[in-house]
DNA sequence: GTGAAAGCGCTAACAC
DNA sequence: GTGTTAGCGCTTTCAC
């Protein structure tokens, strides 16, 4: 940065203002700056800059997996949104475990994030404390916080399956089962058994619930457990899956075996991912944000950047104040 | 860092020792010093240690997108392999602009990442300049490369298009389209299209190209492509896609319209996505190894960090010797 | 095996 | 609109 003061002929602080706030530096000089920087081949050293101002340009994300679509979407989103305002993002994936969870995390804090972006809203214990103490920006993300961290940007998958649950119920069905994961691994798959408890009980319906043989993320899987479905003494009239791929694979099952979907066997997903409509009947699902939900933490993010300092009280009365729910969408098809 | 000196009472040095090569501190001045972290609640500043050290613990990634799948997978096999040595991923996406990349890339850089990964291996002019210069370890995936700026991992896009024209020849089809995106985006995908070029040459027949409307990321532009293709006088007799979703949307379309597949039309993918094991029926196409690319890709960048610095001079004739070749394999299924 | 001193490259605070 | 001074929190270097 004196390498190019020197070429520019004025002093460090006017380069690093050339840089950070032009509006600070007159045009000739900026120019100038500029030109210099050019011929220099100059590229600022961020690890300084952040070290004394105490604060880098870069949003901490974590996030259970990539390897799943719909969270690499809502990165990719969340990516875009921040690159406007030149924040780069610093990703780590948590693997689905929570106690990773907490030593990524100081990890990530260690580089200075401005903010952080949580997946889901429990999490390890010492999280929570970890981030509040920092008066760091969090935005948490994919669900409903009843208390959360800060910020909270996603909708109610309770709610979402809830209603699908009663939707399959209205029209006609009694025995629906519902094909989730394996427990304790996948807080959203946890929320949406829940609301299809939540509908059954209501309905006074008797819950049966069919295991995934791994995290629902593949067609294989929801084709096993279409086949175990079927191959019951008596099988369900109705089967709700988790999400979508495992829906889809169900259908293929069904058309394999000469099952008629929905007559013999009705199927529902979760997520209207592409495959849905492709998928023959095209399946009735829910429809989340998940593009959305990466786009809104971006904004939540800025504005608490712009705004004011996190309040470390958080009284607990304007929780759902500090949560932006999307909604869901429930998209009737044939499959149900 | 000085609050948890004393706690443990011993000099600040020795609590920087006891974090980054615990072998060099005695055991029972390393468990004080642990006990003084978890007293204070210390979290290290990574931009002090990056400051004056000059290297950070980070790795830069540049990729077109987040939201296909495969770079998904790819990433998140890196950022696996990299966190296993305490390195962090920072991603940015450059919307497959290549002048994007370069400002992208100057950006990544002042943050004093040790490695960077490209995707691809054409980038804008400055890219490599800006590299070589720094004698940063680089690793370019995705595709071989002639020349290599560093490493290269990944396989011939070319030659395993070209491959799977000649197989499609070789069952008897003569009239062979190609399905491919827009030209000047996606490398990849021209890479694809120069292989089956290269193959209907050598066969001496007629190159036969139609696009997608998009990246070939969704169904939708595989089925009005395969709309498009059907609607013609004289259709083609086998079409290869640039990609499995692309294809798994055409042999919908020709499910619903009552064309043979792959009697009346044959149908190849690209990618070998669990979609291509799904579709009725399934999908010739070419299995590539994403996630083993981002693997790869990982065990290069540690490579390089044990080993030797970077040599600016990087002699043309051991071009080959710095690319990864993983291969491809055509899996023939029923669609072909 | 441990410590003392110096300084990495930038920006906050304050001057002019 | 521009410059001067000081120091961010670590790790390097050198000493013991």
């Amino acid at each position: 940065m004196a390498d190019v003061a020197q070429h520019a002929g004025v002093g460090t602080i006017t380069v690093s203002r050339a840089l950070r706030s032009p509006q600070q530096v007159s045009p000739q000089v900026r120019e100038r700056v500029r030109a210099a920087i050019e011929a220099t081949g100059y590229v600022p050293n961020f690890a300084a800059g952040t070290l004394k101002s105490q604060r880098s340009r870069m949003v901490a994300a974590i996030v259970p997996t990539l390897r799943s679509a719909i969270f690499a979407e809502t990165v990719d989103a969340l990516a875009d949104g921040l690159r406007a305002r030149g924040l780069q993002l610093l990703i780590a994936s948590s693997g689905y475990s929570s106690e990773a969870e907490e030593s990524i995390l100081r990890t990530l804090l260690g580089q200075q994030p401005v903010a952080v972006v949580l997946t889901g809203t429990h999490h390890a214990p010492g999280v929570r404390a970890l981030l509040r103490a920092r008066r760091l920006p969090v935005v948490e993300t994919w669900d409903l916080a009843d208390d959360p961290i800060d910020r909270a940007v996603g909708f109610s998958n309770r709610a979402a399956a809830r209603e699908m649950t009663l939707a399959l119920a209205a029209r006609g069905h009694r025995r629906i089962a519902f094909v989730g994961t394996p427990p304790g691994i996948e807080q959203r798959a946890a929320q949406r058994l829940a609301g299809y408890r939540d509908a059954m009980a209501e309905l006074g319906l008797e819950a049966d619930v069919e295991m995934l043989d791994d995290l629902g993320v593949s067609i294989a899987s929801g084709e096993r457990a279409a086949e175990a479905l079927l191959a019951r003494r008596r099988p369900p009239q109705a089967a709700f899956f988790v999400n979508d791929v495992a829906a889809f694979g169900a259908v293929q099952v069904c058309q394999r075996l000469g099952v008629a979907v929905p007559t013999e066997l009705a199927i529902a997903g979760f997520g209207d991912f592409e495959l849905a409509r492709a998928s023959n009947p095209p399946l009735t699902t829910v429809r989340i944000p998940g593009a959305l939900i990466g786009a809104t933490a971006a904004r939540l993010v800025l504005e608490r950047l712009d705004g004011d300092a996190v309040p470390d009280g958080a009284p607990a009365r304007d929780a759902q104040a500090r949560c932006v729910d999307l909604g869901f969408e429930v998209i009737s098809r044939r499959s149900a």
